[in-house]
DNA sequence: CTTGATATTGAATGCGCATTCATATATGCA
DNA sequence: TGCATATATGAATGCGCATTCAATATCAAG
């Protein structure tokens, strides 16, 4: 038989005070004696009582320029990827340590980014993240007249006062080609995502500016979704042919693993004796003993620190101009570059 | 300039009908004319109006027993973890589907569970999914009082009145065993999560029960903690001894990739050649083809799509009836098991 | 033991919406 | 055409809380 629960009302009745005395008793900086909110807070532990966020949240309206949900909206891509799975139990973790209640959208395309965030706005959360995506013009500029901070995380910033967090893509693919450069192979195949898609293009450019550097192109280049299987149909593709490629520089981790896999199942070869392999993201499949795949590892638990602290501090004082930072990949040498290894 | 944002009142003034009817246009059921609702919709439209669901939520707790926040809060251990990394992402698609909101709250030990209740309890969650843990005797007391469904995934149903979704542990450890028997192994290890661990006990249970019937007994037992690395740990006390076990059961697909990578890179170790291993779970990379472990497959899509209709339909109705459905695991044969292919 | 300043307290209010109740308008049927 | 019934609308209300404003209690200094 469910029933209404306790509110303020109950716990003030019963503590012999007004409600205005309970509502103080529960606000960190309210104006009450330290003997009545002892007393208070003691009779609403006993009560079981909680005071009702919602609620809470409209009240909050009256003064306030907006009203404060103490949710944060976050929209993430792709969510079965590893990747981002992991992106996303770091996000919930330093969100949730600094008292911010995660609401998870999940969109499968980019086109459903801005149904996700109307959907999300309704609850006027307090601020969004927005994993490897970007908001239409339009949303951006209903954020920005609302108040709303943005954080871009895997995305160029996209328009003034909107805050990002990524890793230098760029001197990522220059850093990769340098390796394989090093390494002396001279057939280099590029494994990428779509045309538009914004990671890959730059991580090629960088990588295609190296090689160009060296008098040389890409020796072939296949395009992939950032799924394993995508990354093993571009092997088939790569190692069907006569003139293979003598390396490969993954744009993800999980495709490269894929690379690797049909590498050794689909063609029996090996690696790095047959070819050298680099991938991105440093995913922890990628560190297993028998991959040990180099690649370029992304710094995620301070990039996603510096989000949420960028974001948090934001939403605490919406006058903060916007942000956007950028961290360097680290090479992780391991056994798929030859004459490579660990140092 | 964040600026307050469109309430009904301003449409209402702008359509020159009552805020009354604004509500009535937005609200499926409402006593409203098709022309005057088309007509609000549409000034709606224009000035970017959307119903304010923290307001409307205050608004039913009026009314209705309790106040309906459109909310599901979600409480998930290792998020980390790839198995319920896949998992979430279900969750939050089906739950989107149709028309809830998740709120997410991760937690590293069983014992943050009660705290996170309490967290999401106070945005008036319509209904709570915990994964992998269940809930203090006080907070399922305190759910049942308040009329808020419970669903706890992967877990038995730990009282009355709370509804329970998860795989058929028992059998899945019993067909396990079979498999290996039926290969003609006789030192059989087991490796699993620790001794109180719900989930390892029930496997390991018909694991051993089976083996009991042809008259053996587990080899040896080791244990980990559902991660890679805890997994090679235990490749590592099994493989470093003189006896070395012909076959493997291990409880989960993270934790015997472990004992596979440990093996091929360690020891040296061919699989299936070698010795047996099979898993559970059936995560993707169990399929990689590198890999291809053998594995008991848990249907997670049907899982969790009838794990959010047990939830949905009981947050609809409060007074249906607690359920609870176990299903059963798949053996999917890879390479793994000697002489036991796929077919 | 005053007086003025300060710390506490309670009553009243409104956040934005859904809903009830009373009223007005439209529809059906004789 | 007239009356009963159904439909459409608006005014008023309260959900649970934080906050403002006014009133009271407490305290320090003289």
């Amino acid at each position: 038989m469910p029933k209404r629960s306790i509110t303020s009302y109950h716990v003030a009745t019963a503590a012999g005070v007004s409600q205005s005395a309970v509502s103080r008793a529960f606000s960190p900086g309210g104006s009450i004696a330290e003997k009545t909110r002892k007393h208070i807070l003691s009779i609403a532990g006993e009560m079981g009582y909680q005071p009702n966020a919602i609620a809470r949240s409209m009240s909050t309206a009256r003064t306030d320029v907006r009203q404060k949900s103490g949710m944060v909206g976050v929209i993430v891509t792709r969510l079965q990827d590893p990747f981002f799975a992991n992106t996303i139990a770091h996000f919930s973790r330093d969100l949730q340590a600094k008292g911010w209640q995660m609401l998870l959208f999940s969109v499968d395309t980019q086109n459903e980014v801005d149904d996700a965030l109307n959907s999300l706005m309704q609850f006027k959360i307090d601020g969004v993240i927005v994993l490897s995506a970007i908001l239409s013009e339009h949303m951006a500029q209903v954020c920005k007249a609302q108040g709303i901070p943005v954080m871009l995380y895997n995305r160029d910033p996209q328009d003034e006062g909107i805050c990002s967090v990524q890793i230098e893509n760029f001197e990522g693919g220059q850093i990769a080609a340098e390796v394989l450069l090093e390494a002396g192979h001279e057939q280099i195949a590029f494994v990428g995502g779509g045309p538009s898609d914004p990671t890959t293009i730059e991580r090629e450019r960088g990588f295609v500016e190296r090689l160009g550097e060296s008098g040389l192109k890409p020796f072939r280049r296949e395009t992939g979704d950032y799924t394993f299987d995508s990354g093993r149909e571009a092997a088939l593709r790569l190692f069907s042919r006569r003139e293979r490629p003598d390396s490969v520089f993954c744009a993800s981790d999980v495709m490269a693993l894929g690379i690797l896999h049909s590498a050794r199942h689909d063609f029996s070869l090996e690696i790095p004796e047959d070819f050298s392999l680099i991938g991105f993201d440093d995913i922890s499949s990628a560190a297993w003993p028998d991959h040990l795949l180099t690649t370029i590892r992304q710094p995620i638990r301070r990039m996603i620190g510096e989000a949420v602290d960028i974001l948090t501090e934001r939403m605490d004082d919406p006058e903060l101009p916007p942000k956007s930072t950028r961290f360097p990949g680290a090479l992780i040498l391991r056994n798929t570059v030859r004459g490579m290894g660990p140092k």
